[in-house]
RNA sequence: UGUCCCAUGGUGUAAUGGUAGCACAUCUGAUUUUGAUUCAGCCAGUCUAGGUUCAAAUCCUAGUGGGACAACCA
C-alpha cells in the first residue's frame, strides 16, 4: 500500500497467488484459452489471453490452445490462422493447440453413459415447445414428456440422430436435471443437436451430432487437465451446470480423485465508440461498413494491427485495465495513449504535409538545395538524424496559414514570422489567389543567417511547421480514422446502425512525403511531426504508397482552438 | 415474479478490519526548433440507512442502482 512500486493484483490472480506462495493442495497451474474459430480476435480477446498466457508465465505452469470448434456451420480454417497469427504477434506462446473436436469420441461415450444411467434423453420436440417449457427466470418449467423415455429407446434415437436417419431439428439429446431449477441452464440443457450436411473443418462428414458449448467446454477441460478455466462474465451462470457435469464424469473416471478444473470469471473489455461483439462485427463487415477484419477500424487484433497498433500497447493497456467483476467502459483515450506512450519511444520522426499548399521563398536562389538535418527521435539521441532536402519552392499544411488570424494563432499569417522546423526562420510577405478567391501560393523570406545551428536561430519564434520541397518530396495516399460510432456506447442503443460514424474514414491523395519514407517496410510506424503517429499500410506499393493515421499526437485545449478556427474557415 | 453477480474521484483500478493510493481524462504553470514529449502542480471518491468492532471502502442486514440468465450459438 504504501510501496511505489507496487503492482496492482487482480483478484483471479490473488486466488492463484494463495496457491503458489502457500502451496496449497495443488501446485499445478494450467489454464487454456479457448477461442471459437468463428471470427478474427479483438481486443476484449486480448484481455483474455493476458489473462490465460500471463498468469502461467508469471507463476509456472502450462497455458493451452484449444479451439472451442463444436459448432461446425459457423466456423472455419481462415478463423483458425488468423486466430494463431494473432496470439503470436501479441507475443505469447501456448504449451498446445488442442482442437474441442478432438473429443467427439469421448463426449459421445459419455453422453452414453449419461444416457445409460438415466441422465439424459432424446426430446423430439420442436425448439419452441422446449423453449415454453423451459419456463422464465420468474416461473419454473414443466417435465418433457419424453423425459422418461426408457433407456434403450434413448441409446436406439440418439445413433439414429448420429447415422443420419433422424432431420436435422427434429430430436435433441437433453441432461435430464431439474425443470424448476431457479437456473435456466439446469433446466434439462440440450447437450447435443443434429447438425447435417455441414462439413466439419476436422472431422468432415463423420458426425452428424454435435455437443452443445456446455457439454463440451469443461469437460475438455478435465481431460485436458486444466485447473484454472477463466472465462468472462456471462458465463457465471454455466457454473453451476460446468460443475454438474464435471461431477458426472468424475463418477465414470474415480481415478482422477484429486482433481477438479474450476471456472473463474471476470469482466469483458466494453470500450467507447466501438462494439465488441463478433456477431456486431461479422454485421459491419457484411454490410461494408468496413473492409473486412483487418479494416483499421475495427477493434479487432488485425485491425489495430494494421492500424499501426504495437503488441506491447496492446499489453500495456491490459495491464492498465485490469480485471474485475464490475461491468466498466474503459475510455478509448487510454488505449490511445497506450499506443502514442509506446511510438513516442520508437516511431522515427519525418516530414509529411498532407493538405499542400506551396510556400516560395521568394529570396532564396532558384537552384539552390541544401540537406536539412532531421533529429529521428527527440527523446533518443541513439537513433540519429536523417536529411532532408530543402529548396525555394516548399509545401506546408493549409491549416498552418492564416489570413486573418487571432494572436491565438502560432502559425503563418501575412507579416508574421515563423520557424520552418530544422531550416529557417521565414516571414510571410504575401498570397496569390485566384479569380474565385481561393489561395494558390504563399511567399515568403527567409533569414539566411537563421539556419537551424546557427546562432541567429536561437530567437524565440512562437511557431514551428514542418514542411517538404515540392521539388524533392513524393506523392503519397493517406488514410485518416476516426471512430466507427458517433456515440459512447453503441452497444445499448436500440439500433446501433444509426449511430455508425459516416466520416470514420478519410482518404487525402494529396499528401507529399520526404524521401526518407520511400523505402518504409509494410507496418512500420513514423510520427508525422505535428500530425501524428502513422503507419505503412499492407496495400502500399513502390508506385503507390499509403499510410494509415494510427492516432494524432495529443491535443490540448489550446491545441483544439485550430479545429474550431479551420471549421469556422470553411 | 425468481436466482446469481456487481457498486471507490469524470473514467478505470488499488487498498484482503488499521494513513483511501495509482493511471487516464480535464485544468494550471515551466521547458520546448513538434501547440508533441518532459517536468511540476490543481481538481476530484468509498451508493444510502442501520448494525458488529477500539477501528469498516472492507464484515452483517436492509434499501437503492446496474448487470447476467428464458439460442438445437459460444
Amino acid at each position: 500500500m504504501h510501496n511505489k512500486n507496487k503492482e496492482n493484483t487482480n483478484f483471479i490472480e490473488s486466488i492463484i497467488k494463495k496457491i503458489v506462495i502457500e502451496g496449497k493442495s495443488i501446485e499445478r497451474i494450467q489454464t487454456r484459452f479457448p477461442p471459437e474459430p468463428n471470427g478474427y480476435l479483438h481486443i476484449g480477446h486480448a484481455k483474455a489471453i493476458c489473462m490465460d498466457f500471463g498468469i502461467v508465465k508469471k507463476y509456472g505452469g502450462i497455458c493451452n490452445l484449444r479451439f472451442d470448434d463444436t459448432n461446425p456451420v459457423k466456423e472455419n480454417i481462415e478463423y483458425i490462422n488468423s486466430i494463431l497469427k494473432d496470439i503470436i504477434w501479441l507475443g505469447f506462446n501456448w504449451g498446445k493447440i488442442y482442437y474441442t473436436s478432438d473429443y467427439f469420441q469421448k463426449l459421445w461415450n459419455f453422453a452414453i453413459q449419461l444416457i445409460q444411467a438415466g441422465k439424459a434423453y432424446v426430446d423430439e420436440q420442436s425448439s419452441k415447445e422446449i423453449a415454453e417449457q423451459k419456463g422464465t427466470p420468474n416461473q419454473s418449467g414443466i417435465n418433457s414428456p419424453y423425459r422418461d423415455r426408457p433407456i434403450i429407446e434413448n441409446l436406439d434415437l440418439f445413433n439414429k440422430m448420429n447415422q443420419g436417419e433422424i432431420t436435422e431439428g427434429t430430436m435433441v439429446l437433453r441432461a435430464k436435471i431439474d425443470m424448476s431449477s431457479p437456473n435456466m441452464h439446469l433446466r434439462d440443457p440440450i447437450i447435443y443437436r443434429i447438425i447435417d450436411h455441414h462439413l466439419h473443418h476436422r472431422t468432415g462428414n463423420k458426425w452428424k451430432v454435435y455437443p452443445m458449448y456446455d457439454f463440451a467446454h469443461g469437460q475438455s477441460d478435465y481431460f485436458e487437465g486444466v485447473t484454472h478455466s477463466i472465462c468472462t462474465l456471462e458465463f457465471a451462470v454455466h457454473r453451476p451446470l460446468y460443475d454438474w457435469f464435471i461431477d458426472q464424469l468424475k463418477i465414470f473416471h474415480p481415478e482422477n480423485k484429486d482433481y477438479r478444473p474450476s471456472q473463474y470469471e471476470f469482466n469483458r473489455l466494453n470500450l467507447t465508440y466501438t462494439v465488441m461483439s463478433k456477431r456486431k462485427l461479422a454485421q459491419l463487415i457484411r454490410d461494408n461498413i468496413v473492409n473486412g477484419w483487418d479494416d483499421p477500424r475495427m477493434p479487432t487484433l488485425a485491425g489495430l494491427r494494421r492500424r499501426g497498433y504495437t503488441p506491447e500497447s496492446i499489453r500495456n493497456f491490459i495491464d492498465k485495465i485490469g480485471y474485475t467483476k464490475f461491468e466498466a467502459l474503459i475510455d478509448i483515450s487510454l488505449l490511445e495513449y497506450s499506443i502514442r506512450e509506446d511510438l513516442n519511444t520508437k516511431a522515427k520522426r519525418v516530414f509529411v504535409v498532407i493538405d499542400p499548399i506551396k510556400l516560395i521563398l521568394i529570396n532564396y536562389p532558384k537552384e539552390k538545395i541544401e540537406m536539412m538535418e532531421i533529429t529521428n527521435n527527440p527523446g533518443n539521441d541513439l537513433e540519429g538524424t536523417h536529411k532532408i532536402a530543402f529548396s525555394r519552392e516548399l509545401y506546408i499544411e493549409k491549416e498552418d496559414f492564416m489570413e486573418n488570424a487571432s494572436k491565438n494563432f502560432y502559425r503563418l499569417t501575412i507579416g508574421k514570422e515563423v520557424r520552418l522546423k530544422n531550416a529557417y526562420i521565414v516571414k510571410c510577405i504575401g498570397v496569390k489567389k485566384n479569380k474565385s478567391g481561393i489561395l494558390k501560393e504563399i511567399y515568403a523570406e527567409y533569414y539566411p543567417q537563421t539556419k537551424s545551428g546557427l546562432k541567429e536561430s536561437n530567437r524565440k519564434i512562437k511557431g514551428t511547421l514542418h514542411w517538404v520541397s515540392i521539388k524533392h518530396s513524393i506523392p503519397a495516399e493517406v488514410r485518416l480514422y476516426d471512430y466507427l460510432f458517433t456515440v459512447k456506447n453503441p452497444s445499448e442503443e436500440k439500433n446501433f446502425y444509426e449511430k455508425i460514424n459516416p466520416n470514420s474514414l478519410t482518404i487525402k491523395t494529396t499528401a507529399r512525403i520526404e524521401k526518407e519514407l520511400e523505402n518504409a517496410s509494410p507496418l512500420e510506424n513514423f510520427q508525422f511531426q505535428r500530425l501524428g503517429y502513422f503507419n505503412v499500410d499492407p496495400d502500399s506499393t513502390k508506385n503507390k504508397l499509403i499510410f494509415n493515421k494510427t492516432v494524432s499526437l495529443k491535443e490540448s485545449k489550446k491545441n483544439k482552438f485550430k479545429f474550431k478556427q479551420i471549421k469556422n474557415n470553411k
